[in-house]
DNA sequence: TAATAAGTAACCGCAGAGATTACATCTGTC
DNA sequence: GACAGATGTAATCTCTGCGGTTACTTATTA
């Protein structure tokens, strides 16, 4: 979702987009998209502005944004679960596995996060231009 | 959770392991034990016996079980979350989007999953074992 | 035959994410 | 200054998924 109305942002090159508008490319409620903007504006991806006749952009060029720094912004926790009961500290696997698996997975979510860093939402861009040759209707 | 269970199963090098016994080690429910033990099963990375005195134990030694296998035969969804609504496809960005993202997102799962390969259930154990010196207490 | 342990269904409770409504606050324009 | 347009934000609802719990069935071994 958050690629999603970073991609709007960056169609729309440096123009002020109301929530309102954003929700309706996502099809969900304005409120949603506020509050999303607001984990991208801490995140100094985007720029927005009260009062009428204003709304977002965003605070860089679209080839300086990568995706990593978007699920950066988006996603506090990482996408391993942590238990919430504790293993049980008697038995010698369940006492010490859990830094290990801390390692593991800090290992594997900086493998993806370097991934993503490859891709900018200008990649994205083009790519979704390229293939919006398919439908030549045009609303926005 | 997962790799916990198998972590266990490692440790006892092939006896027989009660469900009771695992969720014990893990602080849960032997019920959760065994349905994580039926996708386990599945993934053919551990063999189950029913009746008195049996339980489950690996199919393969810990050096041949990566933690990527173990992510894939429990985890069937991808870290990346889907929306249930379908994005507005009067809307150029909208409509396109989703086809696009669909690669990055695989792409990026793919590299954390090369990166989870690289370590086995035996490193598991092997890092448990060095760590564990921590708490000479011993109840298994 | 009895004890043991997995398979499985049914249900509860909790947490997270999105959806919705309502209201406060700020800002540009007239 | 008043008003309209837009964000900020709180409260609440729903839905979904996951773990937890109980209870019962089935299979196997002693």
């Amino acid at each position: 979702m958050a690629v999603h109305v970073l991609a709007v942002l960056a169609y729309k090159e440096g123009d002020r987009v109301t929530s309102a508008f954003l929700a309706g490319s996502v099809n969900t409620n304005p409120v949603i998209i506020r509050r999303l903007l607001l984990s991208l504006q801490q995140a100094r991806l985007v720029d927005t502005c009260k009062g009428a006749g204003s709304g977002s952009r965003l605070n860089r060029s679209p080839g300086r944004i990568n995706l990593a720094e978007v699920y950066r912004a988006v996603e506090e926790a990482e996408p391993f679960g942590t238990p919430a009961r504790k293993p049980n500290t008697a038995c010698p696997v369940g006492h010490c596995i859990r830094k290990e698996l801390d390692r593991i997975f800090a290992s594997a979510w900086k493998a993806m996060e370097q991934d993503l860093e490859k891709t900018s939402l200008a990649d994205v861009i083009t790519a979704v231009k390229a293939s919006g040759a398919c439908t030549p209707k045009k609303v926005v």
